[in-house]
DNA sequence: GGCAATTAAATTGCACACAATTTGTTTTTC
DNA sequence: GAAAAACAAATTGTGTGCAATTTAATTGCC
């Protein structure tokens, strides 16, 4: 069992405890901060992914699933579901494009476009929660949303655009 | 960019989007960097949970559940039936410790501690894919470590130890 | 016009995540 | 030393995420 003595075996320890820092701090800073919303979106009977969605729709209402899928970052077979949830509790409507009957377009109800203003007090708690600066959550925000394009690129050691 | 004078019920939508900013960032950088690690994971059987169940197990062989547990920010209704999953690949072990039968350890087979050689390539090939310098990686991760403490604090505006 | 290719949602199947509960074990307390 | 409290995993139930497939509608091509 003690094979250690080849110099390419005692790198590689390292490189995997890097990876596991960039890697995991993101996976456990993004499930601290669903946990973190949860006590917040419960009153409003939102999750966190439904709490997203309805951002998306207070900022732009009447996108199809797909829209609102590039939107996010997601697709339909997330969508659908979370969508049919967010519709029974009489927040948005689905139903499909007249010019174009595969297309199914989300429409906020009033109950919807209502819920915008007890969602108001969220965000404040939440910046608080994060304990950073306006400055520094811009900084993150930035990083963070190069990063999610660089890994979302086909190939990274191509500079994109 | 036209609404600082405003008082209190026109800043609400910026708070709306500077949230959606952070939070929304860390959620999509998340879901792409999982994304990424897919088809470099496939190869050796692992998903990405199970992948940074490894590191740790790697890093610290024989650990409890709860233990893993704590080191990872996972609880037993995740990882009981993961672990379960990497037994059943003949990756590791389970088994109650014998001073305290409520205990479950977790331990490497011969397989699980030989997996680690060729998951040697992967930290390589993501470090490429986030298309950042050490330096960057570093300071992102130191930065996401402390978000992450923060959130995870039961009251954010109390400064951690 | 008619049929293949394309597109948009929905569906299916698998694997997390987590709150809440249950089961079994150990420790505390009396 | 027996009942109560505390503890560790496992289980249950709900809600994502996503690959792969299916269904239905539109576009292209002849």
């Amino acid at each position: 069992m003690s094979t250690a003595t080849r110099p390419r075996s005692r790198a590689a320890p390292d490189l995997l405890a890097l990876d596991n820092q960039l890697c995991f701090a993101l996976y456990g800073a993004s499930l601290a901060m669903t946990k973190r919303y949860r006590p917040l979106l419960d009153p409003l009977g939102l999750t966190y992914p439904q709490y997203l969605v309805m951002l998306a729709l207070w900022a732009n209402d009447g996108p199809s699933v797909s829209a609102l899928g590039a939107c996010l970052g997601l697709d339909s077979g997330t969508l659908t579901p979370l969508l049919k949830r967010l519709e029974a509790q009489q927040l948005l409507q689905r139903q499909r494009a007249a010019d174009d009957e595969r297309r199914v377009q989300v429409q906020l109800t009033a109950a919807g476009r209502a819920l915008r203003r007890r969602a108001q007090a969220v965000p404040t708690q939440m910046a608080a929660a994060s304990g950073c600066t306006l400055d520094e959550l811009t900084a993150m925000t930035a990083r963070l949303q190069t990063l999610r394009r660089t890994l979302g690129a086909t190939d990274s050691s191509t500079p994109q655009a």
